[in-house]
Formats: C-alpha cells, structure tokens, sequence
DNA sequence: GGAAGGACTGGTCGAATCGACCAATCCGGT
DNA sequence: ACCGGATTGGTCGATTCGACCAGTCCTTCC
C-alpha cells in the first residue's frame, strides 16, 4: 500500500523532468531499464500514479478566482445536492465532510462576479440549505507532492 | 488570457489519451502536425499547461486520510506561519483566504493518528493562535477539469 | 487598396525512444 | 537447499519527435 524508496525517487524524478525517456531515467537512478519499466507500470496499475495527462492550471484556463464552499444539506437529500453540484463545470471538486457542514466544494471563477452567479447557482438546488464562501486571496504554499514523496520513502 | 476551442479539444484529448503522439494527436483533432506542436508549445509558454508529470495521488502514496485544516495566525506572523507549515511534507498546499480563518491548508495523513500528530505539529508554531479540521469522508465529485475546459472553450 | 506579418498547411529528414523480447543472475521466503 | 519473483543487460523493429522547408490563407496596418 505504500511505496518503496526506489519508487520515490522515481516519482520524483519523473516530475522533474516530464519528457525524460526510460533509458535515461534509468541511468539517472541507477538500475535497469527493464526495472524502471516494470515499476512504472505497477505505480500505474496500483493508482499511484493517477494518469500521464498534462496538468492545467485553471488559472491559466481564465479562472484566476479560487474559492472554497462549504455546505449544509438538507437531511437525505445528499445525492441530489451532489447531482446539482456535477452540472457546475466551475465546481472542480466535492467531498463529504466531517463538523458543520456536509459538503466542501473547490470552486475557480473567471472574477468574482461570476462567483456569485456560481454561488447563487448552487443555493438553487432546493437541497442546498447553507453555504460558506472562502475566498483564496493568495497562494501560501502553491500544491507540492515531492516532500511527501520523500517523506514516504525515505 | 483564455483558451479557445482548439485549446480546448487538444487539452481535453490529451488528458483523455496522455501516451499519445503529435502525429495522431493532429489527426483526432483534424488539423496539421505543426499546429498541434504550436499549440501545446504556447499553452505551455502560458502556463496554462503547468507540467506533463506523472500525476501522484497521496491515496496511492499510502495516505488515505485527508483533510483540511484552516487556521488564525498572530497579528505580523503570517510569513512566520507560512514557514512552519512549509516543513511539513504532509501538507500539500496552502491559501491565504478571507473569512473568519487566515490560512487553509489542504493535509494528507497514513491514518488518523498521524492526522492529530500533524494537526498538533502546526499548532507548535507560537504564530499559529486556533486550528479547525475538517476531514473529508468521502469523494462525492473526485477532482476534474475536464467539465470546465468544455465550458471555458465551447 | 495594397503590403506586411503571423498562423496554418503538408511534406521530408535523421536521431532518439518505446515496447517487446531474451537468457542469466540475484535475493528473499518456504 | 530449493523455488519464484525481481532485476539485469542486451538486442530488435516500429514509431515518434523535433527540425527543417516552401507555399497559402487571414488579419492588421499603412
């Protein structure tokens, strides 16, 4: 279930260095190709690796507005809430939640104008009884995996 | 600033098929080789591709636990704040946000006693005043941007 | 209206990589 | 001591990349 050192050094270096080939990644951890190979593929099959797609930022993409949503649902009315929350394409993320909300919600917007239009969009949902905006106003620590990387195997 | 439709059928076709090549890549999207080759070189001079490494889920890495954890810093020890958090290779990102909190930091843990560990490792920081965990319970919507490209495009 | 610049097209070229094989060796567990 | 899985080091053909090139189309500017 966890990962070797050998297997985090190979993520890390992958993420480095995206377009390296196998012989070369090889070389720069010192094994076989074939090894390199056979890890990949397991990381892969394992879900470690979740896929090989490029990245995009939705900032990037025209949505510099980063907020997070928490909401409170009506009683058993979840899948409903979750279903309205699908058709939001601004919506990039949704989990179950443990304290006072139900549901947290990762929201991007081309400015805060739309926002709103998103927000008032979820609170359309009838199974939608509350929500709690927090807007992103800066990136403290922009998203890393390699500490945790290292962390894990070494 | 934004993407247009050819934009967004090329990054929504690479995602969909991360192994493929410029050749077949043009194809699926019925223009010339060159111009996929401009194309991805210039989302990517832009930004809007942030990087074609592997993509690591912390499920995978052997942390199943997530959660989010937002906090109130001092008065003038944000930075100071920031710094602390930074050490801990178990979180993986952090906003500066408006609200009632200061920060909001998304965390990974092997189980939930090391979830309490790291929450009592910020909370060593004498810029950190109040912590409020929310752990996250299940996946409702698992992360997507597939929906917002169409959106941003179409 | 005409000129200029950028984007797209369709083609070729050599270098490099991939993915698949193979037999031999190493190591841990039974 | 034995067995099986993992790793090693090597080769093979097919595919792809990245770089060229000249020509056409469209938009913008003079």
């Amino acid at each position: 279930m966890s990962i070797d050192e050998l297997d985090g050094r190979l993520l890390i270096t992958m993420r480095a260095h995206p377009r390296i080939g196998l012989t070369e990644l090889a070389r720069l951890l010192g094994v076989a190709r074939g090894t390199v190979q056979a890890r990949v593929e397991k990381l892969t099959a394992r879900g470690v690796i979740a896929d090989f797609g490029p990245t995009v930022t939705p900032e990037g993409a025209g949505y510099p507005i980063l907020a997070f949503v928490s909401l409170q649902i009506a009683q058993g009315r979840l899948n409903e809430a979750v279903r309205a929350l699908e058709s939001v394409p601004e919506i990039l993320e949704v989990y179950g939640t443990s304290g006072q909300a139900d549901l947290l919600c990762r929201v991007v917007a081309r400015g805060t104008p739309e926002l709103q239009e998103i927000i008032a969009r979820i609170l359309a949902s009838p199974a939608v009884q509350r929500t709690d905006t927090t807007i992103a106003l800066s990136i403290q620590v922009p998203y890393r995996i390699e500490p945790l990387l290292r962390a894990a195997s070494g």
